[in-house]
RNA sequence: GCUCCCAUCGUCUAGUGGUCUAGGACGCCGCCCUCUCACGGCGGAAACAGGGGUUCGACUCCCCUUGGGAGUACCA
């Protein structure tokens, strides 16, 4: 049989790193097992589906990589199937209408909690003499009030529950569209959905949802049930901690497989290695060795992961995304890849990178304050003026004869290189960082240089 | 409140009864390298929540306590 799995956001929140690692999972599972990974749009909540969730969700999925297979399914589109599943269930005495109004389901709860019980619908209407046929009403499945569910998860483990515990949910609403619970089991079924990979936070429903398998007379798929990432603070991800769209990252300056990789060993492990490709991560990955326990979200070792993946990539594949977010014009400055290479070893994302190019093709018009007052003495001009006569005549521009000239100059005055080289920097790039002065000097041109220390002391002098 | 889940360094984790005086990684501290910032190299501090069992022997199995989390909607 063919694995198939799926990823079934809804579109009323931005998909945050969270639903990025449950996609991932679900995806590399598939992926593992040459199987179909789909994607399913749960929008039967009209009122607060947006286009724009939507699009985040597509756009993130596509910046990670995580292709899915055939087109995504919107569930409001199936509404007509779940409406028969309801018929079919009522047909079979497993569902029944509801008349309650909301008024005598809050009351029923609030006496429930006053009472120290669990709230729960007491089932008034599972016997109900008829109404008039005008009253608005919805549809509950009718749950059975003794034995238990177990769920068999491929994470936890079977997971016992009592049935008593379960009361009738709504599977149709007043205005005749389907819940969440009855739209996913009609859809995964219909899907044919092999393994259901969610959130834990949905292991609650899961027992109802097996029930409702057994009434429609389908089988349930495999579940597997990841746990949660938790803010840095402990608790559930959500907009008010820390939870940010996964499409930010990419502004922020992060590497798709950076977060990938992050995310895959966020509750995934494989003894002690921490980097993998994708490559590796599809090869490796098993629901097997996925652990129980929340994880916190920890941006340090996503930085750190970041950093090793921009380390490692070839400058030609950074130049498109710095220069998207460096945003200023290079076809007159120096090659971008080549100041990429520059730049990358001492950057820990684009962003970094893209500010640190950005002296490279626009001159500074101010100068660090702080190091200024540390770098420049009353000997400094001199000897930049030795330099930059010495400049003048030099007959090759290029890192090594740079390196030592500087040297040079240097050692006939009796002084380190950082006498000379930090001053340089400040006055060619406004601030005391840069790449090693040598290289830096050679990418920026012999001119240029000179220029702006020429400048340099004019724009002090005011 | 009730139901369910979880519990190894600050964080992510390895560990599946003896090989654990508990391993790796991030972060942190120190040293080296050095023209700045970084990279890199070397070294260091840092954990089995508590209590009962089971066993010749528990980080590993069972129970309780404590702590954390999720759910408890005509949301998904």
């Amino acid at each position: 049989m063919t694995i198939r799995t799926r990823f079934a956001p809804s579109p009323t929140g931005m998909l945050h790193i969270g639903g990025a690692r449950t996609a991932l999972f679900s995806w590399l599972y598939a992926r593992h097992h040459g199987g179909e990974f789909v994607l399913r749009i749960e929008d039967t909540d009209r009122q607060r589906s947006t286009d724009e969730a939507t699009q985040v969700i597509l756009d993130g999925l596509q910046w990670l990589g995580l292709d899915w297979d055939g087109e995504p399914v919107f569930q409001a589109s199936r509404q007509g199937e779940h409406v028969r599943a309801a018929e079919q269930l009522m047909d079979a005495g497993h569902a029944y209408r509801c008349y309650c109004t909301r008024e005598e389901l809050d009351a029923m709860r609030e006496e429930q909690r006053a009472r120290g019980e669990k709230p729960k619908y007491d089932g008034r209407c599972r016997h109900r003499s008829q109404q008039s046929e005008d009253a608005p009403f919805v549809v509950r499945f009718r749950s059975p009030d003794t034995g238990e569910t177990v769920v068999r998860d491929m994470v936890l483990g079977d997971v016992e529950f009592n049935n008593a515990e379960l009361d009738d949910l709504i599977i149709l609403r007043s205005d005749g569209s389907p819940t969440y619970n009855l739209a996913v089991v009609v859809d995964d079924a219909a899907m044919q959905i092999t393994h259901v990979v969610r959130g834990s936070d949905h292991l609650n429903n899961t027992p109802r949802q097996i029930q409702l398998y057994q009434a429609l007379g389908l089988t349930p798929p495999v579940f597997a049930h990841i746990p949660l990432i938790h803010g840095p603070d402990g608790a559930k991800m959500s907009k008010r901690h820390g939870a940010v769209a996964i499409t930010e990252y990419r502004q922020a300056g992060y590497l798709p497989q950076a977060v990938v990789n992050y995310l895959a060993r966020l509750g995934w492990s494989h003894g002690d290695d921490e980097v993998f490709s994708v490559q590796q991560l599809i090869e490796l990955f098993d629901l097997a060795q996925v652990g129980k326990t929340a994880a916190r979200f920890d941006q340090q070792k996503l930085d750190w992961l970041n950093a090793h993946y921009l380390h490692h990539s070839e400058p030609a594949e950074l130049v498109d995304e710095v220069a998207r977010l460096l945003g200023v014009d290079t076809s007159n400055g120096p090659d971008l890849a080549a100041v990429i290479g520059s730049l990358q070893e001492r950057s820990k994302n684009i962003v970094d990178l893209a500010e640190g190019a950005r002296f490279f093709y626009i001159a500074p018009c101010a100068y660090v304050e702080k190091a200024v007052k540390k770098n420049f003495k009353d000997d400094t001009w001199p000897l930049l003026d030795a330099f930059v006569a010495a400049a003048e005549a030099l007959p090759e521009w290029s890192p090594v004869s740079i390196h030592a000239l500087i040297s040079k100059v240097c050692e006939s005055r009796g002084v380190n290189m950082g006498k000379l080289a930090q001053p340089i920097r400040i006055l060619i790039s406004g601030g005391p960082v840069s790449p090693p002065i040598d290289a830096t000097l050679a990418l920026l041109g012999r001119d240029e240089t000179l220029n702006r220390i020429r400048d340099g002391r004019t724009n002090m002098a005011v």
